[in-house]
DNA sequence: GCCAACGTTGGC
DNA sequence: GCCAACGTTGGC
């Protein structure tokens, strides 16, 4: 079991339109970054834990988490002629692009502000820390995963424990 | 709005 | 396969 980070902007999808989602479930639909869809396609696997990250936002910072349903689902805004995000050299035999498909669980309370994940000594070697890291899907460590509950006020982890 | 960092595209 | 040009991300 492994942890992850999934940037949202909130004006595009927020957390809390998640945890509104009839039984608190979306398709993470849209990401065109190959590094990204391997992560959804190749590593992620149901059970997983995810940091719901806002990101272009005042302030950007974990708004929540959630856990990984299903994965490796085919994205189907690329075959959307309407949509931005339609792709027209992916293949109904062979998409380009997948997404998976994650469920709310709890908000943080507080929100955890990027300013307060750079102020954290446990948190230095964190992905999404990094300068120029501007990959919406990103592994996180379970230490930092527990880090980031703790600080956001998440005292029961919802998640079984991982091991490796 | 700025701009650094990074990814993608396309001519050669 | 190189790499310049261009587009995007995302914090500030």
């Amino acid at each position: 079991m492994q942890y992850w980070l999934l940037k949202s902007e909130p004006g595009v999808y927020s957390f809390e339109r998640l945890m509104r989602e009839k039984q608190r479930r979306t398709g993470w639909e849209c990401v065109r970054n190959y590094q990204a869809r391997n992560f959804m396609r190749d590593a992620m696997q149901p059970g997983d834990g995810v940091l719901f990250y806002h990101s272009s936002s005042e302030p950007p910072g974990v708004a929540g988490i959630a856990r990984v349903v299903r994965t490796n689902l085919v994205d189907p805004t690329q075959f959307a002629a309407d949509s931005e995000y339609f792709d027209p050299k992916s293949k109904r035999e062979d998409p380009t692009w997948r997404m998976v498909e994650i469920e709310g669980l709890t908000a943080c309370e507080p929100f955890v502000p990027l300013s307060l994940l750079r102020a954290e000594a446990g948190l230095r070697g964190m992905a999404v820390l990094q300068k120029g890291q501007r990959l919406s899907v990103q592994p996180v460590r379970p230490e930092e995963w527990k880090i980031v509950l703790k600080l956001g006020g998440i005292r029961a982890d919802p998640l079984p424990k991982g091991h490796k």
